[in-house]
DNA sequence: GTGAAAGCGCTAACAC
DNA sequence: GTGTTAGCGCTTTCAC
């Protein structure tokens, strides 16, 4: 491979012309820019952004930690970001947390020592990590996606989950459904939380009032789900109807009522929170909370490019709606 | 953010020194280790990985450039070599092509510049393109992904996606299933190639001869699988049963199958490729050829892993077995 | 407009 | 075992 010192020689300049013409910074004229891009394209010469990177202080690097991009949701988040990071020549560097504290706080620090102009994370966690202080202590941008932690200081990107959740039980409410159970991965999950809270506050407010029977509080896995949910179904006073805080847990309970043999909506109704692609391919189409996964993704990203362009807002909550789209899992009781 | 010369100074040792006991390299005694740790811990010391790649001409890092990650596909492809690279301390470098030869280039060039150690790609192309061959020669170990292409003379972990297409098209057969049509993305993209060439030798080996009519070939997005579906199934002398060579196009036929009032496996039947979690959930459940699409994602990190070691055994391609599974979705016709 | 030269923070000889 | 020192390939003053 080639240096910039190559490409200088070959087209007879200095080294420092080279860089200003290749940098496209700095002055040169026509001529030697002509010179020394005709000699990088001869010698097949390809920047090195390591260098660039150690000299300039600037990596044009962004980290994204996600749970798992094989969820659909931090799929369709990553993408979102990515796109609108590499428009404006940044990479994207990606790992998974899987949910678990201390594999974010590797993933935070490999990301950090790599230099990353900027971190984008969904935390694991509400409370302030360590090592999501230290990146904000230590100046790194820092924006958090689809979940919102107290007392860091930083921009959060999330959607309404308590509105979302209380639209899922006031649907169910609505068709005069008392018993309805809940499917969550656990509060640890500042989205999860939100959404459990916006569920107990609306059963609440209907004088409905919570019940530990009603409630399947699991781990945040697909198999955790299908077994919450299997074991909810199989209580003595089952639910009528079910709302599920994530894709995840969704699965599992199409599954488990499947296995039960329970048909929606007549059996059971059903309320997802966040739609993919075959909650309309199933029988019947499932009525979810919809949320917009991929702009969530495109706003963290905007929002950590306008502060690496040094905008100094003072760090806010975004909150995008999220959406009720009523399909045929819900109905009374038959 | 303090450098190694800081820690080395407040542990009173020199940088050489510092460098060595958070290096992990070279002899170090255990006093000098523990005061480097000390100070390190101390100062909040984040290794520079930018300075390490440039002084050692190793990043450490490895880039995966994939059509597109909200593919659940290539997702779990991602997750599979994430895993595995990261448990040799490599860091994944993400780029989407979108299934177009210009991004790829792009995408390819700017994990080049970024000096990654190795290049993973899910290639848009059979045709060695300029900027494959170009990292081929630069000397960037390069795997690709799912997809051959001649001449390149690289690894490539696919899968067999001839005997894969082929055992579909015989389980259709099986039901005495003549009229089989086919719906797929292009044959630029290579593993569409051996799945259609298998479907049509397959067709042919049992005497039933290809039939334009009974082809819709398309582009690689949801949206033209779906209209390709469609208009398959709309033409006069409409297919019996339907091979479906990736899972974009599994759903776009499943949609234009609902559309249209056709339930399998009564008025026509269907064997998709690729094995997701909806296909399961639908009503019948899906006959499908799946593909272990982490193990494929694992194996190519893995001979990857092998190149950076050292390892000069000449490229080879590996195919891992496809497994049909079959569920509900075929039968004779009604 | 261009060149010389000093780093960026680390690795890796090499001498002690 | 430890320190000294010369780079890695760029960016970026600062003279000319």
């Amino acid at each position: 491979v080639s240096t910039i010192r190559d490409v200088a020689r070959t087209a007879q300049v200095s080294q420092a012309t080279a860089a200003r013409a290749l940098g496209g910074y700095g002055y040169v004229s026509a001529a030697s820019r002509r010179a020394v891009e005709a000699a990088a394209e001869q010698l097949g010469y390809v920047p090195n952004d390591v260098a660039r990177a150690l000299a300039s202080g600037v990596s044009s690097a962004i980290g994204l930690v996600v749970g798992d991009v094989e969820n659909p949701f931090f799929a369709a988040a990553a993408r979102g970001m990515s796109d609108v990071i590499e428009e404006h020549g940044h990479t994207l560097l990606l790992a998974n947390s899987d949910e678990d504290l201390e594999r974010e706080r590797v993933a935070v620090e490999t990301l950090r020592s790599r230099r990353v102009d900027g971190l984008v994370v969904v935390p694991s966690s509400g409370t302030p990590s360590p090592h999501l202080r230290a990146a904000v202590a230590a100046g790194t941008p820092l924006v958090l996606l689809d979940r919102a932690v107290r007392g860091l200081g930083v921009d959060a990107v999330t959607v309404d989950n308590a509105a979302g959740a209380r639209s899922a039980v006031e649907h169910l409410l609505g068709y005069d459904h008392r018993r309805i159970g809940l499917v969550s991965d656990g509060p640890e999950i500042p989205s999860s939380a939100e959404r459990i809270k916006g569920y107990r506050d609306a059963m609440g407010d209907a004088g409905v009032g919570v019940e530990a029977g009603l409630e399947a509080i699991t781990g945040p896995t697909r198999e955790e789900g299908y077994a919450a949910a299997l074991e909810l179904l199989r209580r003595p006073e089952r639910p009528t109807a079910l709302f599920t805080t994530n894709n995840f847990m969704t699965l599992g309970a199409v599954r488990a009522m499947r296995d039960l043999g329970l048909h929606a909506p007549d059996d059971i109704s059903l309320v997802g929170f966040d739609d993919l692609e075959w909650t309309t391919l199933v029988d019947p189409p499932l009525t979810v909370v919809s949320q917009p996964a991929a702009e969530l993704g495109q706003e963290a990203g905007r929002r950590l490019l306008a502060r690496l362009g040094g905008a100094t807002r003072r760090p806010q909550r975004v909150r995008l709606p999220t959406e009720l789209i009523v399909r045929g899992s819900c109905g009374p009781l038959a």
